[in-house]
RNA sequence: GCGCCCGUAGCUCAGUUGGAUAGAGCGCGUGCCUCCGGAGCACGAGGUCACAGGUUCGAAUCCUGUCGGGCGCACCA
């Protein structure tokens, strides 16, 4: 990265100072009059050598070598900040490396193909997804894509709870619903499901096997409606995902752990370790041993385990699969359970920080100012489809995307229709899809534009400097919210960027300010505008696509209701 | 009662891991404007960072306590 040089010069200074090699930290400064590189080393070193802060700043400043790391000038302001000013052709020099890079501009390596696998959405096969699953899927697939750039190889994964007793219920509630279209009345089990989808369940139901199951109550039977309505509704979670861009690498069932003894298995091992004893006909584990705030059972009175069970079996499997770090992303309503599962795991000998957890607050949706609950045919909340289908994929999955994940959000319905650069996602596709006019009207491909095709010295304008500084911080932001596992910090950066090259761009309104146009008339400023062009487009291009959101080159007329 | 998360502008939220004068969008006010593409642009007002202590050169950020809100505390998932 450009800062580098910065660096390695303030290294020669601190070992010529006898203080040998010490962490530097690069920022850049919020206030643009401060320069385009900071560095508070002074202040911290001035607790280490005993002396004032200023005055190491001034020695410091003094003895750098300024040309070789493409400074132009240093300043000591503040306490002790030092202030970079790069020459022209430094600061411009990014450029070149983003339109060399192109769709591979931020890519980085830092963990080399490592494997992670991040679990996400993960609902029960009970019912539409809904909000908080919506909330889920953005945020999931955008953390999967941010460690995917930062260098891992990510698995996405699924995990159904296609089995206990919430299936049970869905089951019953289906039957009876089922049998009221055949005449009998029966009620829907304390518990079950009411909204209008297990009518519909029932209908087909009755399409399908017709009228086979009214009196027959056998346990055969009850299994096939219950196969019956998991697969409907799973084949409904699947396209609602399908249609919202969000796609996994695998699904994996609960079934599958107890019909391959995988539940058996880790029962078995937890025995060994001697952390399990019985009490009151259940059997419990002592996962207070690991810090849990009480002991929990894994098999219940009636010899049925509870879903501790399978959920330690899964993780198990999540690591002997070869996934040293997964992350699982789930609803903070959920959060109880992180202390023992991981308390299972450790009683098998596994780290103790194993699986790491991305919770995430509730969402409320408003319209003109008052909530918006309800959704007749879920019976509960309004559905993630419902959602999409009214404001749009690209501005749902931002939204989700734009708040961090452990603060509770208002999904403002309002906001999300507007259809102007108010709303931020349309912000920032408004800027990468001017740049796309830009080069049609200047009769170019953006592709066509090359590194080093441009005298990028040329670039001096403020707005063009500050444009430039801020395309630079790409890469870092990236790194920045893998490592904090927070997508939110993306979209803070692209409608920054996005903000930032407006005010570059209507500067340059050719009716008011052509000579800072970009299409120029003085063909060698213009080409270096036009790589400046292309280096944003690429930029906002990569986040946009990061965050699993289109970057069209033309607006259309209307936001595309693209869910149906 | 216990645990986790959150209290920042009228509203919705950021705050680069402890740094310079606390920021953005919406809304509000003033002045421009029909342009390389949209209700656009420029500027402005608006704050006791919930409260009280503590840690240090320096705190919205870290520690302790208090108040307020959300969620969870099953032999349900």
């Amino acid at each position: 990265m450009l800062h580098e040089p910065i660096k390695t010069a303030l290294n020669a200074v601190t070992i010529e100072m006898g203080i040998g090699e010490v962490e530097i930290d690069l920022e850049r400064p919020r206030n643009p009059s401060h320069g385009d590189v900071t560095c508070n080393i002074a202040l911290v070193l001035s607790g280490k050598l005993g002396r004032p802060s200023r005055d190491i700043a001034v020695e410091i400043a003094a003895s750098i070598e300024k040309d070789t790391a493409g400074i132009a000038s240093i300043e000591v302001a503040g306490p002790g900040f030092l202030n970079f000013r790069l020459s022209a052709v430094t600061a411009a020099s990014i450029l070149d490396e983003i339109v060399a890079k192109n769709e591979g501009f931020g890519r980085q390596n830092i963990r080399e193909g490592a494997h992670v696998m991040v679990e996400f959405v993960s609902a029960n096969p009970t019912g539409p997804l809904h909000l908080g699953h919506g909330r889920q899927a953005a945020l999931g697939d955008a953390l999967a894509s941010l460690l995917e750039w930062t260098g891992w190889q990510v698995h996405r994964e699924y995990y159904y709870n296609d089995a206990g007793t919430q299936i049970d219920k869905l089951a019953q509630s289906v039957r009876v619903r089922y049998l009221a279209l055949f005449g009998r009345q029966e009620e829907i089990p304390e518990g079950g499901y009411h909204g209008e989808y297990i009518n519909e369940l029932a209908e087909s139901l009755a399409e399908e096997f017709g009228d086979q199951f009214v009196l027959d109550e056998s346990k055969k039977a009850v299994e096939q409606i219950r196969n019956f309505s998991v697969r409907c509704l799973r084949e409904e979670q699947d396209s609602d995902l399908d249609d919202f861009g969000v796609h996994f690498d695998e699904y994996y069932l609960e079934s599958s752990l107890h019909d391959n003894g995988r539940v058996n298995s880790t029962l078995e091992a937890l025995k060994q370790t001697g952390f399990v004893y019985v009490h009151e006909g259940a059997t419990w584990l002592k996962t207070t041993a690991f810090g849990d705030q009480k002991d929990r059972v894994m098999v219940r009175k009636n010899g049925l385990p509870t879903y501790f069970l399978p959920d330690v079996a899964y993780h198990m499997h999540k690591w002997t699969r070869g996934y040293e770090r997964v992350i699982n992303v789930q609803g903070s309503d959920h959060h109880g359970t992180v202390d023992r599962v991981r308390s299972g795991l450790q009683a098998l000998g596994l780290p103790k920080g194993y699986p790491e957890y991305v919770l995430h607050q509730m969402v409320r949706v408003v319209r003109d100012g008052s909530e918006v609950k309800f959704s007749k045919r879920a019976g509960t909340s309004i559905t993630l489809r419902e959602l999409y289908t009214e404001v749009g994929t690209d501005v749902t999955r931002y939204f989700f995307q734009m708040r961090k994940p452990d603060a509770q959000m208002v999904f403002d319905l309002d906001a999300a229709l507007d259809y102007s650069d108010k709303n931020p996602m349309y912000k920032i596709q408004y800027a990468h899809a001017r740049m796309h006019s830009i080069f049609a009207k200047a009769q170019v491909m953006p592709e066509e534009i090359e590194s080093g095709s441009a005298d990028l010295s040329l670039l001096t304008e403020d707005y063009e400097r500050q444009l430039i500084n801020q395309l630079r911080d790409f890469p870092s932001v990236l790194t920045r919210a893998a490592e904090n596992c927070a997508p939110h910090i993306v979209c803070e950066y692209l409608e920054q960027t996005a903000s930032t090259a407006n005010t570059w761009y209507h500067a340059g309104n050719p009716s008011r300010n052509p000579s800072l146009a970009v299409l120029v008339d003085d063909s060698k400023i213009r080409s270096a505008r036009l790589v400046l062009a292309r280096s944003l487009q690429i930029v906002l291009q990569n986040g946009l696509a990061i965050l699993g959101i289109t970057a069209p080159k033309r607006m259309m007329q209307e936001p595309a209701n693209d869910g149906t």
